[in-house]
DNA sequence: TTTAGGG
DNA sequence: CCCTAAA
């Protein structure tokens, strides 16, 4: 029996689960409706639910004050709408993104110098209005902040009830913004909407820019937090618990969808091997490849660097002519001082700079047996991370939801520099290998079972042709659209969901389900070249010490015996294996043939390498002799060997 | 699992 | 260092 678990690995914690599928309007409704009767009502979510309403309502209102010239107004409305676009898209994003392999949040930050004006923010929150109670554990904190700011601003009277929740929720977050994030305005910085904008904006703005996906332009996800922030929330938000069975249920599907064996799309993969993927069979070894105690500082490292690129503020780095390229184009040549401005900032430094918050790991495979320890299982997870960051794994860019290719490209060419493209601005995780290996594989759960093995589950090659770009998220489908908490039989298909929730815009995620029926997938055998994932070793070069230690044994053990080497001479040290002692006296012996001009590396003392030589001389000879005589037994003739011939020094 | 060798 | 055929 395996208990088997795909374990989404977020350095930024857990993801949370999405949201309800009925219309919008109808969603928050009930969620505003429900929150009030149950008297457990979420900050967020009473902020979401009268999001809707307000916006509506005030979509009416700005629209008749627009006509009549009202500036205020306008602006206004400008935000609203945005919000209300931005509304929407975070769930979709979530529907097809939700298990995606890649994914990234980033934020960039952009701060107003001028904060006297009207605290007029334009953070992009509409999607917590969408997100409804469920999401209120991932929405950032500070998001939630610059909203309150809003509702304060132009609908503060609005409610009592806001109001008050509105109090509560401040007091509980407030403190952990500034700690988490930056709150503080920064100086330098210019608004990210646009230099007219930038007047009209005092905090900082949070844009917060969630990766999107080939899928979608400029759609928002919402916001992940890590486990911290995660748990703080959840103190606030009364009800997380509902929302995970989506998130089972999606997994579950993909998993059904995989688990029928090792598979590879036909079409591509005539010449390719299949390739075990994320599998490090290193762990398997004894003496601990691969990672070994000495390495996980190394890898842990990475992962606090990914997990927390710091220092973001988008401090203006728009070039005269992203700008000019932006649809603010008019309201930027309106302004003759807000372009001054820009320029300005372009001379003195037009960085781009971005806060990655947080890179998902792509997601993971693992299979353990049902005796396994949590703790056993906490390693294999971590293996499997660490096989990925320590190498395994290559940063994918994707703008507007296209993967960004040329790599030679600047900046400002590929678009990055744009304001409005950031929002459509991604960083992904994928294995290296795709590249090379157009190869789809899927775990196989009766393969697996005794090796712990942890693996990505499908990975897909990317490819410039649509099907198998499509495919490439087609694992990543786990859209956990049903709150409707689902036993264990999943009551449609994934390609049913699939298709009843993407927007007609998300043509290549319709296409996702059809593609993989439709290809032809040929189940291939486990037993193929090793997936190209598993990092190879970091180099370790032997120091005069080492090789003082391996050749005295070797004059003593001879060159036959490299296990009994490695015992007695390597004994505690892990990451030699009697390979690498057998490798390294190969490498001493040639060094030593060498001319001391041709050597590299740390210089062996001559006397060692002298040594080699005599050893490797006699031991050699020694084997001849063996072989020759054939009937001696090795204990015997090593004995008198030894008294007689052995150049031991000793 | 080890050895022995090629890559 | 890796990969593997052989033992």
């Amino acid at each position: 029996m395996v208990l088997k678990k795909r374990v989404d690995y977020g350095f930024n914690g857990f993801r949370v689960p999405v949201i309800p599928k009925a219309p919008r309007s109808a969603r928050r409704r009930v969620a505003f409706n429900k929150a009030v009767e149950d008297g457990q009502v979420c900050a967020i979510e009473l902020l979401a639910s009268l999001a809707g309403q307000l916006l509506q309502e005030s979509e009416s209102s700005a629209s008749s004050n627009a006509s009549e010239g009202n500036h205020q107004p306008a602006f206004s409305q400008g935000v609203i709408e945005q919000d209300i676009q931005d509304e929407v898209k975070p769930l979709k994003m979530e529907e097809i993104h939700q298990g995606n392999c890649a994914e990234s949040t980033f934020k960039t930050e952009v701060a107003s110098q001028k904060s006297s004006q009207k605290p007029l923010s334009h953070t992009k929150t509409g999607h917590v209005s969408v997100n409804n109670s469920s999401d209120c554990c991932e929405k950032a904190e500070a998001d939630v902040k610059s909203e309150i700011f809003e509702w304060d601003n132009k609908f503060g009277n609005y409610s009592n009830r806001l109001v008050e929740t509105r109090e509560k929720f401040r007091v509980s977050t407030h403190g952990n913004i500034k700690n988490g994030f930056k709150w503080e305005q920064e100086a330098g910085s210019s608004c990210i909407r646009g230099s007219n904008l930038a007047d009209k904006c005092s905090l900082e703005d949070h844009l917060e820019f969630a990766s999107f996906s080939r899928y979608g332009n400029g759609i928002k996800l919402g916001f992940r937090d890590d486990d911290e922030k995660f748990l703080r929330c959840k103190r606030v938000c009364t009800k997380p618990k509902a929302f995970r069975s989506p998130r089972r249920i999606a997994h579950r599907r993909i998993r059904n969808l995989m688990s029928s064996k090792y598979w590879k799309t036909a079409p591509k993969l005539k010449d390719c091997e299949l390739s075990d993927l994320g599998v490090p069979r290193y762990h398997k070894r004894k003496t601990c490849y691969g990672f070994e105690r000495s390495q996980h500082n190394a890898i842990v490292k990475k992962r606090k660097f990914v997990d927390r690129v710091s220092g973001v503020t988008s401090d203006g780095g728009f070039s005269s002519e992203s700008v000019s390229n932006s649809p603010q184009k008019g309201m930027d040549a309106d302004k003759p001082s807000s372009s001054a401005k820009l320029h300005v900032l372009k001379a003195k430094d037009s960085h781009v700079k971005f806060s990655i918050k947080s890179i998902r790991i792509p997601e993971l495979y693992i299979e353990v047996p049902e005796t396994s320890t949590v703790g056993s299982l906490k390693r294999t997870i971590m293996e499997a991370v660490m096989a990925i960051l320590g190498g395994g794994a290559h940063v994918g860019v994707l703008l507007q939801g296209k993967k960004v290719r040329d790599d030679n490209r600047t900046l400002v060419q590929t678009g990055i520099s744009c304001n409005e493209n950031l929002d459509t601005l991604s960083f992904m995780l994928e294995p290296t290998s795709l590249r090379a290996s157009p190869t789809i594989c899927v775990g196989d759960p009766s393969s697996q079972c005794e090796t712990s093995q942890p693996t990505w589950p499908t990975e897909t090659p990317v490819l410039d042709s649509g099907v198998t770009d499509t495919l490439h998220d087609s694992p990543l489908l786990t859209y956990p659209g049903n709150l409707i908490e689902s036993n264990h039989e999943p009551t449609s298909s994934l390609a049913d969901t699939t298709v009843n929730k993407i927007t007609p815009d998300s043509r290549a995620i319709v296409a996702v389900p059809a593609t993989t029926e439709t290809l032809a997938v040929v189940p291939v055998s486990q037993k193929t070249k090793r997936s190209e994932f598993v990092q190879r070793r970091t180099r370790r070069p032997f120091s005069v010490t080492e090789v003082e230690a391996l050749v005295h044994a070797v004059e003593e053990l001879g060159t036959g015996r490299w296990r009994d080497v490695k015992l007695r001479a390597f004994e505690n040290a892990d990451h030699r294996t009697y390979v690498d002692l057998k490798d390294k006296w190969k490498t001493l012996v040639h060094t030593a043939t060498i001319s001391p001009q041709q050597r590299r590396g740390e210089p062996v003392p001559q006397e060692l390498l002298d040594r080699v030589l005599a050893a490797h001389a006699f031991w050699s000879q020694h084997q001849a002799k063996q072989h020759g005589k054939h009937q001696a037994g090795p204990g015997t003739l090593k004995i008198t060997e030894a008294s007689a011939e052995r150049p031991c020094v000793c």
